[in-house]
DNA sequence: TGTACATCAGTGAACGCGCGTTCACTGATGTAC
DNA sequence: TGTACATCAGTGAACGCGCGTTCACTGATGTAC
């Protein structure tokens, strides 16, 4: 059955969340899919092929893009689109950054220990114009649309500020990894809302001239503290 | 010798960055440091105690939060500090952390696939009250102190920034060292000014209310404790 | 319907290999008298 | 100075183990006549 190789493949993930790659062993993924070793050969080249099937197949998707916030806030959000708006559907984006990112690095990291593994997976994944950078890619062109709606300042570097607002998201989920810290939506909520809101307003003060290419002088914070 | 154990560990460490940690045996470890295998055991308990020592003694330190650029701008500073000062010593921060992810995710990496050296590699960190979210509070820590000299907005969620900025780098160096790219430092220097500028300067345009009702400093003053 | 054969998902048991680890040993160096 | 012994960094060779992989095999199901 084509059933068998799925759960194979989910035997597998479930294997390298629980156990860790390192302790992947083809008896342990035989045990946790209800099949003898044996059958693993029939599905799978060799090791190497069942792990790249489980990062092509099992790694969480990057659908969370396509969610209702962020599509919406893709398709939608015209220059009428009320204030707010845009603080709004980025920090839902960035809540399912920090998820997507969280389930995806205990398994994803795991590659670095093995370069052959990593180079494979990486040219598979070049190949299908796919990759880590997407995310980030996909942001910066929302808010290159944004900028054209009047919502994100003229002069503003959209390929900056994704990677500030993802960088945040990635790196938050891996300090969670690393800790050991359960999931948590309460926690995962105030950092996006601060992040966004950090963002879109600045650190410079209203009087500093920091930033010389377009004077961007009274963002918003202007009224900040008076 | 002590100078055994020394060789010992740069060995490993050679290993780890050059074949991977699922390929750092002690056989691999012992033909680098040129020792025999059981010389290994002279001087560490059993190989996750040397990965441990490896992990403690030989990632690269936070050292450059000390350099020059990092240690005046905490030092000096003070409210008299020209304008843009503060832009060039956050891109130099942004520059040295860069280069200090990029040297040690390769190793660090390796970790997610041991959870039981994960756990234990955090315990050692922790009980030492270090780990990898120092640099991000440190960072934190310092833009405070130019908020007080008023270099920083007074409303700004300034652990928000620190995360928006390190996070970045630390995505950024994870992009490199994923799809292998060598060390660039122009394109470092090109990344860690775009970034600063732009958190600094905000996304928001300067007629924007899209934080909400109370100014820029509403959704950061909730969380942020002064 | 019964018989003979084909197909094919899945297996038990074994294989060689390389791993981490141990142990009795070596041989250079230091030291007491 | 020579002798006898102690120390100790380092080793060669072996160990048991668990790994990934293979192979001859099973037995249920389908099918031709």
């Amino acid at each position: 059955m084509t059933d068998t190789r799925d759960r194979i493949l989910d035997a597998a993930t479930h294997v390298m969340r629980t156990r860790g790659f390192a302790r992947t062993t083809t008896k342990e993924i035989a045990r946790a899919a209800g099949y003898s070793e044996a059958t693993l050969y029939k599905h799978f080249q060799d090791k190497t092929d069942l792990f790249l099937a489980v990062l092509k197949e099992r790694l969480p998707t990057v659908s969370w893009m396509l969610s209702p916030a962020a599509s919406r806030a893709a398709s939608a959000a015209g220059p009428d689109s009320p204030p707010g708006d845009l603080a709004a559907r980025l920090t839902a984006f960035a809540r399912g950054a920090v998820e997507f990112y969280q389930a995806s690095f205990p398994i994803s990291a795991s590659v670095f220990s093995e370069p052959d593994l990593l180079a494979a997976h990486h040219a598979a994944v070049t190949s299908q114009g796919a990759g880590p950078h997407m995310p980030v890619q996909a942001l910066a062109r929302y808010l290159r649309a944004q900028q054209e709606h009047g919502s994100v300042r003229p002069g503003a570097d959209c390929d900056a500020a994704a990677s500030l607002l993802l960088g945040s998201c990635f790196q938050y989920a891996f300090l969670r990894c690393f800790a050991q810290l359960p999931p948590d939506p309460e926690a995962d909520a105030a950092h996006a809302g601060a992040i966004v809101a950090t963002l879109l307003a600045g650190l410079a003060p209203p009087h500093s001239a920091s930033d010389g290419s377009d004077g961007a002088g009274g963002r918003g914070a202007s009224r900040t503290n008076t």
